[in-house]
RNA sequence: GGCGCGGUAGCCAAGUGGUAAGGCCGAGGUCUGCAAAACCUCUAUGCGUCGGUUCGAUUCCGACCCGCGCCUCCA
């Protein structure tokens, strides 16, 4: 079964295939401004895309898909938190580019192969590069303060993946957004490609393309210059959140179009947002999440992982803090019946998520066996349809002794697993406090003593502080109090 | 106002022209110093409302109601 996927400029499912003679599958993320910490929202399209460069290193193996996905190290957040906290630019944006490695690596989200950065001299050239062949071709315009602004006009098909055009922009927000600049932009709808230096912009400036003033590049054209440096003129997916489509990846076809005349992205794709308590996130609303506030409340990250897999991509998602409660107990089931499997398949927890056998090329009757919930997820990424096959499955488990059957669905679920990038064996974060710990432990000498009198005493003293402490044979596990 | 998505059990959420996956919660049980965990069993005659098409609709069509998102900062 091949993998099929929604594209949003023919909004029909298409088959996902690398048009490259070399096999490889180029694809293209839109990666996070790096100004502050990302929320779950973010995370959200991140799993998403990760869960996709997996389903696509298992259909072309792994040495056959190449994924990239930017950082965006210079706009007007990230010089005005550095402005606001009196650093260099590039010590905010490195701070903020590690703390998103830490909760990328916390969600268990591979590292794409390449990770592009707008202020990198080689890849500002390229966008200085393309900024000059526009001007020459006459699809772009230098303004009188010395920015440089893309003519949509000089694009025909302008607006065919947001269909900007049936839109009619409410009075306002139009009003609004020319404001800003309109002075210097020829028509409302035209977008900078340079931004002329301003006193706001600090020490932050760069040679700007020929007979532009020195300054910055705008937004859009990182993704286009940095997509053709990397993977080339035209890639074969290009993905990112929903509110991405329009204007960011519009400006980028016309962009990238423009100067290369040919296709840019054969597929795109976008992913729906994720509400929090049924309304999109915003600071104002105080429903914003980082993965460290969860972390704060108890939660594993996988568990966060586990419930941004909950819905369709490519729906809104609903995100409560007991989604996340149910998200850590279903992780627990699977993770009972991946323990059960490696078990019955004699086989170790390092070779369940041995990510080379899962990868291997060579046919294996028994690996290949057709793993549950895979289907699902060949199909437009079915999140909830390919867990909810894996716990169908586990239900219906009669291994009986049999080792074959064993075999086969260990792999099966493996590579399921492997595919949702869920670490089962790292779920609760046990991170109790030191007085918390010491309580569990005296607890513990006073059970294993007999005095159960003490150890209950002890018990009711957790439970006050939020704490269960879960008894094992051996040790005991210590648990945030649920709800 | 325009464009788009959605309304399925207490919550989250798949899905199909032929009579509703799964998870959480809850209830009961097995087990167990206690408490959990784990395991087993049960939990929507119903899929926003009203019409229509059909032998049959939650699934198709129409109208309406409600919610959410976008409309040039935004994953």
């Amino acid at each position: 079964m091949p993998i099929r996927l929604h594209d949003s400029l023919t909004r029909e499912l298409r088959e996902l295939t690398p048009a490259h003679p070399d096999g490889i599958f180029r694809f293209y993320n839109c990666g996070p401004t790096v100004y502050a910490p990302a929320h779950i929202g973010n995370f959200r399209t991140f799993v998403v895309n990760d869960v996709l460069r997996r389903l696509l290193e298992l259909e072309f193996g792994a040495d056959k898909v190449k994924h990239v996905r930017n950082l965006t190290d210079v706009d007007d957040k990230t010089i005005r938190r550095a402005r606001e906290e009196g650093r260099p630019l590039g010590d905010v944006t490195r701070q903020w580019t590690e703390k998103f490695h830490a909760d990328c690596a916390a969600l268990n989200c591979l590292p794409p192969h390449a990770e592009p950065r707008a202020t990198d001299p080689q890849f500002l050239k390229e966008q200085v590069n393309m900024i000059e062949v526009l001007m020459e071709r006459g699809n772009a315009y230098r303004a009188p303060d010395g920015s440089v602004y893309f003519k949509v006009s000089s694009f025909d098909n302008y607006g065919r993946l947001s269909r900007v055009k049936e839109r009619e922009l409410q009075p306002g927000s139009a009003l609004k957004a020319a404001a800003a600049d309109a002075d210097e932009k020829e028509d409302g709808s035209d977008f900078a490609l340079w931004k002329a230096w301003k006193s706001d912009d600090g020490s932050n400036k760069w040679t700007g393309p020929r007979g532009a003033a020195p300054g910055r590049p705008g937004w859009h054209i990182e993704c286009s210059a940095m997509s053709k440096a990397i993977l080339g003129e035209t890639i074969d997916l290009h993905t990112g959140g929903v509110d991405l489509l329009f204007p960011h990846h519009e400006n980028e076809i016309a962009q990238s179009e423009c100067c290369n005349g040919v296709q840019f992205s054969r597929h795109w794709y976008h992913s729906e947002h994720l509400l929090v308590d049924g309304k999109k996130m915003s600071k104002s609303l105080g429903n914003l999440y980082t993965l460290d506030d969860l972390k704060a409340k108890g939660f594993s990250a996988m568990a966060v992982r586990y419930a941004l897999l909950m819905g369709h991509p490519r729906k809104q998602l609903n995100f409560t803090l007991d989604s996340l409660h149910a998200a850590e107990s279903a992780i627990g089931k699977l993770k009972a019946l991946a323990d059960k499997l490696i078990l019955a398949a004699q086989k170790t927890e390092a070779d369940f998520y041995d990510s080379t056998t899962i990868l291997r090329r060579n046919p294996d009757p028994i690996s290949d066996f057709s793993p549950l919930g895979l289907d699902a997820l060949k199909d437009d990424l079915n999140f909830p349809a390919a867990l909810g096959a894996l716990f169908t499955d586990r239900k219906a488990l009669d291994l009986g002794g049999k080792s074959v059957l064993a075999k086969a669905e260990f792999h099966s679920l493996a590579k399921t697993v492997f595919v949702l990038g869920l670490d089962l064996h790292r779920t609760i974060a046990t991170n109790a406090p030191p007085a918390i710990t010491a309580l569990a432990e005296k607890r513990w000498a006073a059970k294993l003593a007999k005095d159960y009198a003490g150890a209950d005493a002890s018990r009711k003293e957790l439970t006050a502080a939020g704490w269960a402490m879960l008894d094992g044979k051996d040790g005991y596990k210590l648990e945030p109090l649920k709800k």
